[in-house]
Order: structure tokens, then C-alpha cells, then sequence
DNA sequence: TATAACATAGGTATTAATACTTAAAAGCTT
DNA sequence: AAGCTTTTAAGTATTAATACCTATGTTATA
């Protein structure tokens, strides 16, 4: 029996030493590659064309959404199937990732075995979602499909505009050029921030962009 | 030769279990046990007694640095030696757990040598600091001692007083009731802003609240 | 001791943000 | 078709924040 072939991507020298190590354990797998930043691991796996991917998505230079954005762009022929290993279940890069066609998604507190399963699922063409962040992505999900469904909490509550919107605010721009970017009216922005706001139940923008720093980027399951 | 014992405190159980892998590989070191959060962490360190404990900041219900500090608190007669292995160089931690008796401090992306070398180091009696980091903590380290030296970039040139009302801005206070917390005028907090911007290099509150939150929290080297 | 940075705070002017109301077109859901 | 949320945006009023400048006592450092 032929083992699965697997490239390795994660720019922690330590994790991905240690995964090799981990699946070089079991003999129906094969680690053929690895890389320590998105772009070198995007090179390992058009010359390797290897069946899984283990993407890390913080990597340096192309993170691991990207490199699958720009497999299914630009590689057609790439039959890879990546499948998504990281410390944080990011809600953006949680869809991102799905969208750009990972395979799986599992968090790094699963167990060696829990890793293998989900390598050999993936590999005969199912999908793995790890159960922690499958709650979460289930409501995105909805969200995105229908619009919009009964939200329930804080910044899941917010409309795509406002998300928007309060997204500029936390790349720093004012509420002018936030109107610019987006070309409407300030009156307009300031009316966003306005609801926003209230679904969030704060009173200013700082406290806004706080809750969808907070919200956005480092997320972790276990807290 | 007796190998070195070594225990590992780290919640991500595939990191967990590489980085187990990895030391097994080198005949010096023996691990004798591993634990995924704080608290039973520190009961593992109490009852093995191990030479070397390798430990992860964030960790659920204990943190590394406050399993060290309970050490060094009501443990005196352990002698385990800390190593801290982190993927993030959050500066409070760095200075906080070398306060509580960290013998190193490691981020993971460390080669699996360079780990086996800081292990005999630390062993021996000595310290460690990975070279990423030590620049940044000798920094710390001084304004620490002296009170405030030259500062050189971003949010390491603010003055004390400077730092507490932007934390305070982080809280998401608005200039009168950071004034109200401080006792100080609303016109000095105006001015304390003023001064951080032109340090900081921006012109808004939100910019420097971000620029602050990215130094004090999930500060990733990699950036 | 002299220089520099800090912490304090007021003056003045301008711009930005917040609160609240209203309104209208667009797109769903039931 | 009626009802709902979105997205758009203006009116009006008030408060907050920013940009300058000046000034004084303190503290630290060369």
C-alpha cells in the first residue's frame, strides 16, 4: 500500500518538527516536504504536488489562506487537498480558508490520532471540521447564505456594511476617509458607527474597534 | 550518564507530543511527564521533581508564569529549572517570568538543536534567551531599574505616565474619565496624547490604541 | 550646574465624533 | 402585500478630540 504523501507548512521550527515526527509514526504516512513560510511552501507544493497540505495560517510572506487562494487561482492541475492546523479558530480565516478550498480544519490541540483520522478522511475526499469551531462556523455560515439570520451576540450582530466599516476603523482611518473608501457619505459612516453602537452596546468608536480587535484577531478557543 | 529530566507544560497536544518526539530523539533527556493547562502542570513539577520543566505561557486556568511564581513562592525545595517555550514575545511576560525564575526562554521557532542545546545550558546552571528576544528584553530590562532610559522606537519611547493613559485610552476610557482615573486635568491627558502621537507617529487615539494593544498583546515576533 | 525630558495645565481655534430624528429606496421574509 | 432590516443621507445640537503655543515646577542626567 502506497503511503499518503504530505508537505508540511508552519514557520515554527519546534510545531513542525514535531508533526513530521508525529506522522512519520504511522506507515501509511509519507512527509515528502516542508516549508517555513507561505511562499516557499506554495513552491513546495506545486513541484512535490504532494495529496495533503498541512497549512499552518500564520505563516510569513503568504499565509496559509492565501497559499490555497492562489492554488485554486492559478493551479487547476494541483490535486492537493489542505487541510488547515492552527492554534486559533479565527472566524475570517475560519470561511476564508473553506472558501478557498481547504479540505479540513483543525485546531492544534487535537491528539496525534485525532491528526491521522482526519489526514486519512481528507485524503479519501471527505471533509474535517474540528467540533470546537464547527458551533462557530456553523452560525457564519448562515449568515453568509441567507444575508443575514437572528444574530445573537455582539459583533456576529453586525450587518456586512457595519462590519465593514468597523473594520476601517480598526486599520486607523477617520470616519471621512472611511465615507471615502467605501464613497458614501460620512453622514452615512457616522450613521453606521451610530447602529454599530448599539448592537454593541459601547458609545465610541474606541471601544467599538477594541471589541472587533478583540473579536477578529487572536481569538483563542480557550478563552 | 543519568539523562536529563523533563517535564512539559504546553495545552496544544500536538505541540505537546512533537515536541516530546523531538527530545526523545536526543539520549541525554528523558521526559518524564506532560500536562495540558497550569494547575496540573504544577502538580506534575511537585511530585516528579524534574530538572528541567518546559513550559508554555498560555496555558487554560494557570499561565507559565504563574506556575513559576507558585514555585518560587511555596516550592522552595523544588529545583526544577523553567524554561519557557512561547510562541510570542509578549513583553510583559518575558519580564514577568524572568522575575518569577525562568531559567529561558525559548519561542518555538527554535530548531529542535538549539532547543537540546538551551536544555544542557539551563541544566548546568546557566540562562538562556533566544537571541530574537533579548534585544527587546534588555530594553525592558532597563527602563525596569532605572526608571526610564532613552527609548528608542514606537511604544518603548513613552514615559511612564505617557504608557498609563494609554492603557487607559485601551480600556476604552475617554480622555475626561481617563483624567477623572488619574487625577489630572483633561487638558493634560490632551497633552499626554499629544506627545504620544508625535512619538508614535500618528494622529488619532484608535491608531495609538492599536499600535498599544498589537505591543501588549498577542505581540507575535513574526511581524 | 545646566540641559533635557516629564508632568502639569491653561488659551484658542478647528475638526471630528456622538446623539437623536427623519426619510427614502432596496431587498428579504412571512 | 405588508413588514422587516439595510443602506443611504441629511438636519441639528452637543460633546470630544486635535493642533498649536505657552508656562511652571520637578526630576534626572551629563
Amino acid at each position: 500500500m502506497k503511503p499518503i504523501t504530505i508537505v508540511i507548512g508552519e514557520d515554527h521550527s519546534l510545531v513542525r518538527e514535531g508533526v513530521k515526527r508525529i506522522l512519520e509514526e504511522f506507515n501509511d504516512f509519507q512527509v515528502v516536504g516542508e516549508a517555513s513560510n507561505g511562499q516557499s511552501f506554495l513552491d513546495l507544493i506545486k513541484s512535490k504536488n504532494p495529496e495533503i497540505a498541512i497549512i499552518d495560517i500564520r505563516m510569513p510572506i503568504l499565509n496559509g489562506v492565501e497559499v490555497l487562494q492562489d492554488l485554486k487561482k492559478n493551479e487547476p492541475n494541483i490535486r492537493t487537498r489542505g487541510l488547515i492546523l492552527t492554534a486559533f479558530a479565527d472566524d475570517e480565516y475560519i470561511l476564508d480558508a473553506m472558501e478557498a478550498g481547504a479540505a479540513g480544519y483543525l485546531l492544534k490541540s487535537v491528539e496525534p490520532n485525532e491528526l491521522a483520522e482526519a489526514i486519512r478522511t481528507v485524503h479519501q475526499g471527505e471533509s474535517v471540521l474540528d467540533p470546537k469551531i464547527s458551533l462557530r462556523l456553523a452560525r457564519i455560515w448562515n449568515e453568509k447564505r441567507r444575508g443575514n439570520l437572528k444574530k445573537t451576540t455582539g459583533i456576529e450582530s453586525l450587518s456586512t456594511r457595519e462590519v465593514e466599516v468597523l473594520k476601517l476603523a480598526i486599520k486607523g482611518l477617520r470616519n471621512k476617509d472611511i465615507g471615502v473608501e467605501l464613497i458614501i457619505s460620512v453622514r452615512t459612516v457616522e450613521g453606521h458607527f451610530n447602529s454599530i453602537f448599539n448592537k454593541l452596546g459601547v458609545s465610541s468608536k474606541i471601544e467599538a474597534v477594541l471589541l472587533g480587535v478583540a473579536f477578529w484577531h487572536n481569538t483563542s478557543v480557550e478563552n
